[in-house]
DNA sequence: CTTGCCTGTTTCGCTATCGAAACAGGGCGG
DNA sequence: CCGCCCTGTTTCGATAGCGAAACAGGCAAG
């Protein structure tokens, strides 16, 4: 496979991301919705900034912008008041649903190459 | 393909973005650079702002930036010398080369599973 | 040459994000 | 209760990005 095949719909993907329709996460906003869906939890504030090795206030930045769309929610951990769990939503795992069929689509696409 | 699966390698391609060590671009360089260097050319400033369907002074700006890590080149036309053409540079294939790498790699060991 | 349109760039005020440091408050050993 | 360390958040000044509008300059018709 051809580093143009391998990347193509890694472009395709982002011009439509930036087609302004959805909003428009940062880099570190994708990386962060990506793994609190996407590996298992808990999620706390701490391990994320761990694991993106990024600053804490920083995810706690991101975690302003993501929770204003509703992407992602803070609750209180109840053995430790200290600890933010980061959880899923429903209108988050809907948004990486079309997210997922928009990377499919790209790469089904790129595919047809074969054939 | 579950969704996990399809868009795991696009959250480990991301966090690696995001670990500080590349330049960090935005979602609009991204697309602009991979666009740049996957779709046929001539570049211009206006017919990209209209592909990717972004005003032009974002694409100026954006160009501005690409241009500081010399991932891309700016270049006058000959014949109509109000147009910029935008270039590639070896800088900027390189970068691209091992972020395809990086891609490649993520869906390897995505693809793993299926044995 | 002048007018009008086209190119890409710059300016404007504003918002978002940055890293570093200070901060508020819970947990826990003494 | 008192420190101390841990949690996540907020503040700070600085930087980068935004869209809209103004701008500089090339081109071509008259």
């Amino acid at each position: 496979m051809s580093q143009n095949d391998l990347l193509t719909p890694w472009r395709e993907v982002m011009v439509e991301m930036v087609r302004g329709d959805q909003p428009d996460l940062s880099m570190r906003q994708w990386a962060l919705l990506l793994t609190v869906y996407l590996t298992p939890g808990p999620h706390t504030v701490r391990r994320l900034s761990e694991d993106l090795e990024v600053p804490k206030p920083a995810i706690s930045r991101a975690l302003d912008a993501l929770s204003i769309h509703g992407l992602v929610k803070r609750e209180r951990h109840d053995a430790d008041r200290r600890v933010v769990l980061v959880r899923k939503t429903a209108d988050g795992s809907e948004f990486l649903d079309r997210f997922a069929e928009a990377v499919d689509a790209s790469e089904r696409s790129a595919d047809l190459g074969y054939y």
